[in-house]
DNA sequence: GAGCACTGC
């Protein structure tokens, strides 16, 4: 936890050390300290921003800094006891007493302590409180019995084409490689990269030469003297290694027929031969950033490229080797002896696999391990299958494996059920949001760490499972690490359950640290090599490098899709003009080339053109933001072009230091932890103050969620959950939210409020403004403008959906992104089911908007703004001066009061999605938190009367 | 008068 203390010492060095300080600097630097494992590493990392000159006073500083956040993690430490009482939530009065003491100064409706009343009050509400969660386990008990193939034929299927669209790894290979050639990127611009590096080598010799080093600095040396010989040789090679390059050719030349000087392997006999086989082999199966190893072919297809027309210098090359070259390239198999191999031998051909007993032997012995290895080692499919095989499944007992993505569990999932020869949503299942794909017979079981999460509230010990695996945790979510503390404190009281955090290589030891030192297991090695180039990129014009780039391909390379990564909307859109721009000036001398944006936004069906097979003599170039970095998988696409830019703009990025915002300072001031603290809360954990965070958010984050969690009525005045708070953490939304939804009950709106909750949480999605229909979108989106305000608005569009019987075609006619609507409906589907599980009817009051939004404003008082002058407004709680977002159908209107949905800061403050209000609504729904006085209009002219009916 | 992207429940 980062004090205040720490803080204001280092904004103080600031202005110091570099002439400037700033809280954002501050605390990012503190963020780093906290990550470095010794004053020498974080001065390393300090360089590696490449932001600071290190000096005598930088590196002082950094030392300083350094020294203090470790006695201060020592202090922690030894403070920290286990508090936690771990039966369901009981009425004990331990509690957190900071917020306490912080509420019943401010916000308590009586200043006196507690009455008799309120005594009895509260302790009715707690008996209530724990009668309802029995209900929920009662109910889940009966539920877990009949889940089985429900709706698992539909996922089987999808699970089944994603897999053979896209394994798992090649999802995340494509990420880390992205990651580590922006990392370098970044780490590497500078004038003479490779003289900084020589120098580099020559600083580790003389700092380290007396120190004993460890393997990994042992490496990094290495691996640094092998980078700079490879960049040397490269830079003697000069021209002819560019020569293998792109070239514009002449009129007259066909570039693909270019003399290449044969090399040994092309002398051999039949050689041309292999080759044919090997191109038809490589059609059959070649897809995008396919990395896997089951597909058997080399990495080298993919270029990472970015470059100048004919100024190509790579500021560094080297082959990361894999550990199984002097096999033979199973590439180079054939098709036929390919389909020989079975499943058991490439399960047996993993580099995980000659670790299996070894590695079942250490979970044995140790009930935490860490597990280390590259992606590709076969870690996510194979360990959970060991386990299985050794009988941890034994007596109906489960083994969870947890992944960050849902594309990732389900085909995972798929893959597994397909290696053991069971059906998916059997012995091996998945469980998402949305789709649950398993059964009481599922053992080996895939989830999403936000499931797993979720799971807890069912069952708070796990008690169905012997083995947990935390895959990719180094990914670092909120949820792995709320995860991480949970289970943490479980094994401590079930020691017969096994933990597995899985991680790639960088975090291994801070994870060990964080489970008391658990032993890392370490698999070496990585399936193939894989090539990366870097390249000195230029940082301005990089937009037009790209097009060049790829007309570059498209003239000189042979057939293969060219895939283009760049920022945004607005970049694609412009590269796709100045492309079909050049192509169509090139005429027909030239290939056919088809240009194909992707990014979010875009109308699914325009989506689904990048998917549609290259015709014959064509050649495809999609243009995509980062959406399909994770998130989809294309055919043919051979070449990759990744500029390396990465466009972050955080909460905190308006400090002037861009280049420090790279590494984002934390997830957490971003995410509302309401949820969060609910959540945990409802599993017992009453001290979250001094719950096992492996990286604490800040202290002032988390009393602010519990201040506004007892706002909400969610916690009572002595922290302990309510029996609303307890109906609240069921839904995954925030707690605003939930408030929300719960309150339409007295309202009698329920149908309503879970259509809008839905609307909002598919957040600014729904409107679809393409470029060129600015106009006619424009329209369209007012046509469903209905008084009141935002929210209603977003109700009108998702009814007339409903109405249409959800047509797609009635969303492309009316600008309505189809895809967000499916999704709103998933989510209200979602919701009116766990409506149901709360105890609340679902009742429709369409016509009383008041109804509505009072509802609405039950949830959101603590966003309510009054209109000031000027056309802007003020926050009643923070005075904050505030403008209605000129998308909102009020933006005209001006109402004298309003409740927002959130805050935006972009060009200015903005409230999106506002309802308008009447400041009568907030003492009706929030009496404790308004007082009479701070709703005073301060103006003698009424408001128009518009109680009972909406206007219009 | 606005406008980076993505993941998860």
């Amino acid at each position: 936890m980062a004090s205040k203390e720490v803080e204001l010492w280092v904004q103080d060095q600031l202005h110091d050390v570099i002439g400037m300080s700033d809280r954002y600097i501050a605390e990012f630097l503190i963020s780093l300290a906290e990550k470095s494992n010794s004053s020498g590493h974080f001065l390393q990392k300090i360089q590696d921003t490449g932001t600071l000159d290190v000096n005598d006073k930088v590196t002082r500083f950094a030392s300083e800094l350094w020294n203090k956040k470790k006695r201060e993690r020592k202090e922690e430490k030894s403070r920290k006891k286990n508090i936690r009482k771990r039966e369901e939530t009981s009425s004990s009065s331990s509690s957190d007493s900071e917020p306490e003491k912080k509420r019943s100064n401010r916000q308590s409706p009586s200043s006196s302590s507690d009455t008799e009343d309120e005594e009895k009050e509260r302790l009715k509400d707690l008996e209530e409180r724990d009668a309802f969660a029995k209900r929920l386990r009662d109910k889940d008990k009966d539920r877990t019995k009949n889940k089985a193939d429900k709706g698992s034929k539909k996922a089987f299927e999808e699970a089944k084409k994603r897999l053979e669209l896209a394994e798992k790894d090649r999802r995340s290979m494509i990420p880390d490689l992205r990651k580590s050639s922006r990392r370098d990127y970044l780490k590497r611009r500078g004038v003479d990269k490779l003289q900084e590096l020589e120098e580099d080598i020559a600083d580790d010799e003389y700092l380290f030469s007396k120190d004993e080093l460890t393997e990994r600095e042992r490496k990094d040396i290495k691996y640094k003297k092998t980078v700079l010989s490879l960049a040397k040789e490269h830079r003697k090679a000069g021209d002819k290694l560019k020569e293998g390059r792109y070239y514009m050719p002449d009129e007259d030349e066909k570039p693909l027929e270019k003399y290449v000087e044969p090399t040994a392997e092309e002398q051999r006999p039949g050689f041309e031969q292999r080759q044919w086989e090997e191109e038809h082999v490589n059609k059959g199966v070649m897809k995008f950033g396919a990395k896997d190893a089951k597909k058997k072919h080399k990495e080298k297809e993919y270029d990472f490229v970015v470059d100048e027309l004919d100024e190509i210098e790579f500021v560094s090359m080297l082959q990361m080797p894999g550990s199984h070259e002097e096999e033979p390239r199973e590439k180079q198999m054939s098709e036929a002896e390919k389909k020989k191999m079975t499943i058991q031998d490439v399960r047996k051909s993993l580099p995980i696999y000659p670790f299996r007993e070894d590695l079942l032997k250490a979970i044995e012995d140790h009930q935490v391990l860490i597990i280390e290895g590259e992606t590709g080692s076969g870690k996510t499919t194979q360990i959970p299958q060991y386990l299985y095989e050794a009988g941890y499944t034994k007596g109906d007992m489960k083994i969870g494996v947890t992944q960050p993505r849902r594309v990732a569990a389900m085909s995972v999932a798929a893959r597994v059920a397909e290696e053991i020869g069971v059906k998916l949503g059997n012995e091996v299942g998945y469980s998402i949001r949305f789709e649950d794909c398993t059964s009481e017979r599922t053992v080996i079981k895939y989830m999403t760490d936000g499931m797993l999460l979720r799971e807890f509230l069912s069952e708070p010990d796990l008690a169905g499972y012997t083995a947990l695996i935390v895959d990719e945790a180094h990914e670092r979510t909120l949820h792995t690490d709320i995860l991480f503390g949970l289970v943490k404190d479980i094994a401590r009281f079930r020691p017969d359950l096994k933990l597995l955090i899985s991680s790639a290589t960088l975090d291994s030891d801070k994870f060990s640290e964080f489970f008391d030192d658990a032993p890392i297991f370490r698999i070496p090695g990585r399936r193939y090599p894989v090539d990366i180039f870097y390249t000195k990129a230029p940082e301005a014009d990089y937009l037009d490098a790209c097009v060049v780039s790829v007309l570059q391909i498209h003239l000189t390379q042979p057939d293969g899709d060219i895939l283009v990564f760049l920022t945004g909307q607005e970049e694609i859109e412009t590269s796709l003009e100045i492309l079909q721009e050049r192509a169509r000036k090139l005429g027909n001398s030239i290939k056919e080339l088809i240009v194909l944006p992707i990014y979010s936004t875009l109308p699914s069906d325009l989506q689904a053109k990048i998917f549609e097979p290259t015709p014959p003599g064509a050649r495809k170039v999609v243009l995509a933001t980062n959406i399909a970095e994770t998130s989809l998988t294309i055919d043919g696409i051979i070449y990759v072009i990744d500029p390396g830019f990465c466009k972050q703009k955080s909460y905190n990025a308006r400090t002037g230091m861009e280049s420090l915002v790279v590494t984002p300072i934390s997830k957490i001031q971003r995410t509302n932890l309401g949820n969060v603290v609910l959540l945990l809360k409802s599993l017992g954990i009453n001290d979250l103050i001094h719950f096992d965070f492996m990286d604490p958010p800040p202290h002032e984050t988390l009393v602010l969620a519990l201040e506004q969690l007892y706002a909400l009525g969610a916690l009572n005045h002595k922290g302990e959950l309510t029996k609303l708070g307890r109906r609240m953490a069921e839904f995954p939304v925030d707690p605003m939210m939930s408030k929300m939804i719960l309150a339409s009950e007295k309202y009698k709106c329920s149908e309503e409020i879970l259509s809008i909750t839905a609307m909002l949480s598919v957040n600014n999605a729904v409107f679809y403004r393409p470029k060129d229909k600015v106009v006619h979108a424009d329209n369209a989106r007012m046509n469903f403008f209905t008084a009141g305000g935002d929210h209603l608005t977003l109700l009108n569009v998702y009814n007339q959906w409903a109405e249409t019987n959800f047509s797609t075609q009635w969303c492309f006619e009316n600008f309505i992104q189809h895809r967000s609507m499916r999704r709103a409906r998933d989510v209200r589907d979602q919701l009116v089911g766990l409506l149901e599980r709360v105890e609340i009817e679902l009742t429709s009051n369409s016509m009383d908007t008041v109804a509505i939004r009072k509802a609405v404003t039950a949830g959101f008082f603590y966003h309510t703004a009054k209109f000031s002058k000027g056309g802007s407004y003020k926050t009643v709680k923070h005075q904050q001066s505030v403008m209605i977002h000129p998308n909102s159908s009020l933006f005209e209107e001006q109402p004298r009061w309003l409740i927002y949905h959130e805050l935006v800061f972009t060009t200015k403050e903005f409230m999106r999605q506002v309802i308008e209000i009447e400041n009568q609504w907030l003492l009706e729904v929030a009496p404790h938190y308004y007082k009479a006085k701070e709703l005073e209009d301060g103006s003698s002219r009424k408001m128009p009367k518009t109680v009972g009916k909406s206007k219009d």
